[in-house]
DNA sequence: GAAGTCAATCGAAGCGCTTCGACAGCAAGG
DNA sequence: CCTTGCTGTCGAAGCGCTTCGATTGACTTC
């Protein structure tokens, strides 16, 4: 491998010189830049990671803690861990990968070794330890969720009021004056992220707002759909509008549940999705939604990282992203007025 | 954060003696270590890793080149990646997750650096860049797959042709004389690895040889199952015992193609799913298999690229690995004698 | 008791970069 | 003409480790 010696020699200049030519960070003319350019080109040359790091005191790579364990959907933490390392790349940063039990110990460990300049958190549990750490060790960490405690973190997550806010408005602009909810199957609420809880409130709180009656249904089981949809009608036989967040699993089962109980959509229920996370491997969900996409989050959560990194951090708390729309023709009018 | 010197002088010893009490690398007596270690640990020393790396010529750092294009199923590469990560952890290891257009850039540039200490590549394509660039640099490379020419390349792969003899046998143990493969959809044979293409010259290879008439199906879509189960029991309409080796979307659908066809499972049609990726996100696929299973493959790999680094390796030029066959009950001895 | 052995420790030379201060030249300003 | 102030370049001091002799005693061995 070639060093920054050799392109000195070979380019007539001192290794200072090259290095100034190589990172711009200090003038040299436009020939003498040229000729070390040349000569890099020449032999090939690729600044050696590890002296670049420990003379810069910076390894130029983030790590990425996401637990991944058997339990969780692995193809939605997946699509986060990749679109962070694009975005990392974007930066110019690499991306570490740390799973499973080496999740926590792995962050304590690149950070205490500076493996890694900063560490992107995924899959953020309520009560997550990886915020305690984050908040004793002198390291940059950005969490992509919300744990309970965001005391001292930097935190990036889809603005799910927003998501929840837009459903309704949407349902509401077609007619629909009769809107549930399919939430979270409850065991969720406890291991995840605060978000399934902030979801209901937040449809509650806005549907009340708007004079509409609340209707909040769960799932029995992870991937059965047809309990959440006989609860609803049973609260409220009318209902021609659902909001949708919860597993992947039930969501896509919906349609099915629906037609079961004599409903079509959209000609007698309008469906929208809400902060759900789009399957990659498969046929997307077939409902108007607003996604929690990873392309939306990442980036900023990265970008955020970053700037802490540099020293260039405002570094706000909790920054909300607004889900975008996609409409995939499941709302239209609410065809008659519904009885009460 | 204390460095190496910081220990040495809270020890009352030398650097060097730091050094060699926390690697092991010369004796250092008994009373000597345990100083080291006391301080080590007073002071919550970590080597930092840029240092070590650039003294050592050691990164102790793995790459892992999965494209992770959107048109590939995420789910299994992802299960790979993760596999590769904890059995690199076993060895000492972390792990730089290199993805899409960096996925064969990033290889070079982390192999050029010096970044990684050698490299792991998934989702091997048929004609990869990736051999190519393997063959070129000096740095250690293991491919999960096979690529067509694996001329100087170090590969670990499933036992397929293990699998579809094990199938057989197992079908045929059990009284079947017609047996039918369902092999992948066409577009898969040029883009994927040449393992589909494997199977389904052993398919044939070993029903021939033991006298029996290989029927092999292949789905017209990449999700639908029936085709090929027509297609099957057209050409052979006494077929028993269907060894399946596709599309996990498909093989999902082929219980409800079989009954469409009258056909129950395993009462009717013995099924076996071989060499087949587990879905780690949803419900497994409910046959007896012969699963590629990445915790089979993947400390394989690691472990041969781990030697490579460490200059202890015999370098096998492909490695296959036997996969474990798992008893779902979907085989049951063929009831009565079939008619020819 | 001199010579040889061996375990334990130290000192110093790197590893290949970045970056700071110094210092030539040269143009402009007094 | 002598300052000032640039611009462009160089030299050298690290960054925090690893590792290769060299050294020092203590212990054998004849």
């Amino acid at each position: 491998m070639a060093t920054i010696e050799d392109v000195a020699r070979n380019a007539g200049v001192s290794i200072s010189t090259v290095s100034y030519a190589l990172s711009g960070k200090r003038s040299i003319s436009e020939t003498t830049k040229r000729r070390v350019l040349d000569a890099a080109a020449e032999l090939g040359y690729a600044p050696r990671a590890s002296a670049k790091a420990l003379a810069a005191n910076r390894s130029d790579i983030i790590a990425v803690t996401a637990p991944l364990h058997p339990d969780t959907d692995p193809t939605a933490h997946m699509a986060f861990a990749m679109e962070v390392t694009i975005s990392a790349r974007g930066r110019d940063f690499d991306t570490l990968l740390l799973v499973q039990d080496d999740a926590l110990a792995g962050m304590k460990r690149s950070a205490a070794s500076a493996l890694a300049d900063g560490t992107i958190v995924l899959d953020v549990a309520a009560h997550d330890a990886r915020a305690e750490l984050a908040r004793t060790i002198d390291h940059p960490v950005v969490f992509i969720g919300v744990p309970d405690d965001t005391e001292g973190l930097a935190c990036v997550d889809l603005d799910f009021e927003f998501a929840i806010r837009t459903s309704i408005d949407e349902l509401v602009a077609n007619g629909h004056r009769h809107i549930a909810l399919i939430g979270h199957h409850p065991s969720t609420l406890e291991r995840e992220a605060n978000y399934p809880l902030r979801i209901e409130r937040e449809f509650k709180r806005y549907m009340t707002e708007l004079g509409l009656t609340p209707v909040v249904a769960h799932p029995t089981t992870d991937h059965d759909a047809t309990s959440a949809v006989s609860e609803i009608f049973r609260q409220q036989p009318g209902t021609t509008g659902i909001v949708v967040s919860t597993a992947n699993q039930v969501a896509m089962n919906l349609t099915a549940a629906l037609n079961a109980e004599g409903l079509s959509v959209p000609a007698d229920v309008s469906v929208i999705a809400a902060g759900m996370t789009p399957a990659m491997s498969r046929t997307p969900l077939p409902f108007d939604a607003l996604p929690l996409d990873p392309a939306l989050t990442c980036p900023v959560a990265v970008d955020i990282l970053v700037d802490l990194i540099q020293g260039v951090a405002p570094a706000q708390e909790v920054t909300l992203v607004p889900p975008v729309y996609q409409s995939r023709g499941t709302v239209a009018p609410a065809s008659a007025p519904t009885p009460a």
